[in-house]
DNA sequence: CTTCCACTATGACCACGGTCATAATAGCGG
DNA sequence: CCGCTATTATGACCGTGGTCATAGTGGAAG
């Protein structure tokens, strides 16, 4: 959430991102992700001469790196990592989030897909992209845990999956229910993926 | 998919579905949503008094109601209804259609929701019914194939949450992958809440 | 036949928004 | 001072799309 000082294109992107989560990628305006960054207007066709679908595209880019960014600092705050732990922090974000800001925002990448996965080719794959960055350091993480690696990339997906469809379920209800419930229902199956021998 | 001679009103609502849940909500189109149901434009002012929003409401509690009269066809098409074989027959429905069909469309629910939440309350609130309409069959099902009561409707709403944000991998990697692992990965744990005293 | 209502037809209005054209400004090296 | 490039400023264009106003049609009841 930090804004910090960086020059006005990351600002750009990053408002982007934001303003994406919140409405949608159809009804977020490039005027509207100016304001919002506090840039000038004219920057929108000089940093991104490919018009609203790159700027989109770079936005749906930074979740990802953002979100696979986030697996590492989880990781590091845990004193004895297990994935129901991890899966618990990766949960415990959105809902501190819920209830501290209201559920105006959802995943970019989520926005991203359900609104341009068939007009957009490139948002398409740029939000595949985006999962990936994400599954990657998961699977990495059940590993080091004592996941089997044939299994632990299954489970990243299982637990990116869920998760999405939690904030989903969270957001409509306005409640925090659907994303408490299923780190509760998921985490004894996660943990019992590792393997006891090690 | 049948899309029976019911009258144009009928129409509209359905095809209103189908078009969300192919470009999300804000991209779809009044007169789109009527060429596509073969229905008079003059017909929309006249049946939707409310609007886009009634419209689009209307289409994701079709949608919601869909998706619970669904249950009970795949209860009924199991021989020996199990927890991780009614998951499958879910997920089934959603690989299906991808294979023949391809990726083009998504559920109209999520849609909904990451298009409307935060903009339009009503639509949220049809969307938070729909989730509703479609988790109370499933925990039902859960029940009768011997899943304490208590349980059911954690468990139905992590199928629902599983199987939305797999959807959206699945849509955004062009790949059954998702749905083919989430299944696979949650059946266990599903039939494993089975109450075996009964 | 006429009256009335449900339904359809159609054009216009207006706001929004992505994009483009065209310039102005601002440092900065030469 | 002179370009030169990077940036910013603005206004205009034009398609899209939701909504409204107004009128036409058609069948059924009286």
């Amino acid at each position: 959430m930090a804004m910090s000082e960086r020059g006005p294109r990351e600002r750009m992107v990053f408002s982007a991102a934001q303003l994406i989560r919140r409405d949608g990628v159809a009804s977020t305006g490039m005027r509207e992700v100016a304001v919002h960054a506090s840039a000038p207007r004219g920057s929108l066709q000089h940093y991104f001469p490919g018009g609203k679908e790159q700027l989109v595209n770079e936005a749906v880019g930074w979740a990802g790196r953002y979100a696979a960014g986030r697996v590492g600092r989880f990781l590091a705050a845990l004193p004895e990592p297990t994935p129901s732990r991890l899966f618990a922090q990766m949960v415990r974000q959105w809902t501190d989030e819920y209830e501290t800001a209201g559920f105006a925002g959802g995943c970019p990448v989520a926005a991203a897909t359900v609104d341009c996965a068939e007009s957009t080719g490139s948002t398409r794959e740029a939000a595949a992209a985006a999962f990936a960055a994400w599954t990657g350091p998961v699977s990495e993480a059940l590993v080091d845990m004592g996941v089997p690696r044939e299994r632990a990339g299954a489970l990243a997906t299982l637990m990116i999956s869920t998760l999405e469809g939690a904030i989903l379920m969270a957001r409509a209800e306005r409640d925090v229910r659907a994303l408490t419930t299923v780190a509760g229902e998921l985490g004894p199956l996660l943990d019992s993926a590792v393997d006891k021998a090690l």
